[in-house]
Formats: structure tokens, C-alpha cells, sequence
DNA sequence: TTTGTCATACGAAAATAGTCGTATATTTGG
DNA sequence: CCAAATATACGACTATTTTCGTATGACAAA
């Protein structure tokens, strides 16, 4: 048991943990107009959410200015692979291929020559 | 406007359409036989799922006879893409690649050799 | 210092998911 | 024919997530 602890962001709370993993730091307002293109909130509603997720751990902040800076406190890339773990299980049957399948035919994100050889180079490392 | 339809299950409808996926045509007690394997609720919670799932259209339903049978009405490729699709957005900030990454790399769902040559096929009709 | 702007705190409504109890009807085995 | 088993319908309760209004305090500029 013991499993260094249960990562399980919902919707909004990724779209706010994308950001800061890339930005590193960022005030709630920097978050909120980020976030304001793609989806269309209140100030409050991102304020919120992101206090929230300062109480479940997710991230962190720096209060002691007026203005709060936030970074996240979970691993990007283990909260990747937690997430598609569990994606794997539930929507292909546990079969990570049929995900990387679906995934590299996927019209809408279509990977680039160089992502191509990343993969490529990924896949030879793995048939060793 | 009229996109096919706005796909997106539940996690607990994703478990189901699992189910029914594989399976083709299925009772309800069969499918929360099926799910007993790895969740554990009550009957009526599976039928009133699988309910729902029905006005949803998420389902399709032959109620003729006393015990229903049930099959998915939605395509499997299509929603695996759909919410695929979503995934890449939200968890990979639009790079599939990354994601295919993560998927190789993930310890819990290593791929087999023939899996990896199927990936290798596949990369080798997109390459060109 | 007064006023408008910008921040956080907080409560609570609204929306979504998941759970199950109870009622009722049908079927079946004794 | 009757009781137990099995099905569906349905309402309602709980939990979680998302959304925002309002209060309040800090700050800056006129």
C-alpha cells in the first residue's frame, strides 16, 4: 500500500496544471487570462478552483505578498503516466498499443518528421 | 452544425461500454457480473447506469421480452479517438507524441514484441 | 484622503455523477 | 397455487465539481 499519493486532477484542475507547468510561476491572474482562451470564467470561479487545489495539495503558493504566486506540486510527468495508466485500462481495454494507434492517427494532431524519429528512436531502445 | 454527436461517457459508462464493446449483446446482470470482477456495487446501480446510458443514446436496448438486452450505440475507434483526442489537448498540451511516449514507457502495460511491430508499421506508413 | 482597481476569502447555488432503497411485475420451481 | 428469485422503474440522497456573488482589505493615483 502506500502509493506516494493519489493524483486524480479533474478536468479544470489539468487545464490549470498545464499552465503552470509550463509558466513555473504564475499569479491567478496570469492563469485566468491564459485559461480565458480557450474557455470563458470568472476571475472568481479560477480563484477558486486554484484554492482548492492549494488545499488538496496540487499545487502551491507563495503567500506572502498580496498578490499569490502558484506552482504546481505535482510531477508533470508522473501524473501523465498515472492518468494514461488509467486510460489505458479504462477506454482500451489495457492495451497501450491500440492507445499509441488510435493516438499516431489521430487527424487533428498530426506528429511532425522530428516527433516521428523521437518515437522511432523510443521504439528501437524498446525492442532491445 | 450537427457534429455526429457530443460522445463522452462517464467513467463508469466507459467501464460498461467496455463491457458491451466486447461482448456485442448483454443483459444487464451480465454486465455488472462483468464489472463485480473489479468494482463492487449494487445491481440496481449498474441498471440505472445502463438506464441513463440508454436516453443518452449511449446505448441501444431490445426491450421486448422481460430482460432487456443491451448493446453500445456508439462506435468504439470513434469514441477511444474522440476522447483521445481531448486527452492530448488537456494532459499533453496537443503533442501526441508525448503522449505515445509516456504510453511506450508506462511500466504497468509493457507491450509486447508483436505490439512493438505493429507500432513499428504503423510509423513506417506514416514516415513516408 | 478619497475613490477606483485589483486581490483574496468565503459561502453557497448549479451542474454532474454515482449510489441504492423500495415498489411492482414476471417467471419459475415445488 | 404460492413463495422465492429475478427484472425493471423510479425517486431520492450523497458526493463531487464547477460556477459565481459578495464582502473585505490593500494599493495607487489624483
Amino acid at each position: 500500500m502506500s502509493v506516494p499519493k493519489m493524483i486524480k486532477p479533474t478536468e479544470s484542475e489539468l487545464e490549470i496544471l498545464q499552465i503552470l507547468w509550463t509558466k513555473g510561476l504564475a499569479t491567478v491572474r496570469e492563469v485566468h487570462e491564459e485559461l480565458g482562451q480557450t474557455k470563458n470564467v470568472g476571475y472568481t470561479t479560477t480563484l477558486k478552483l486554484m484554492q482548492i487545489m492549494n488545499e488538496k495539495g496540487i499545487v502551491k503558493r507563495d503567500d506572502s505578498m498580496r498578490t499569490h504566486i502558484y506552482q504546481a506540486a505535482v510531477n508533470k510527468e508522473k501524473t501523465q503516466k498515472h492518468l494514461l495508466s488509467k486510460i489505458i485500462d479504462n477506454l482500451f481495454g489495457g492495451s497501450p498499443t491500440q492507445l499509441v494507434i488510435q493516438a499516431l492517427g489521430d487527424e487533428s494532431h498530426k506528429a511532425s518528421r522530428e516527433e516521428l524519429d523521437k518515437i522511432q528512436a523510443l521504439l528501437d531502445s524498446l525492442k532491445k
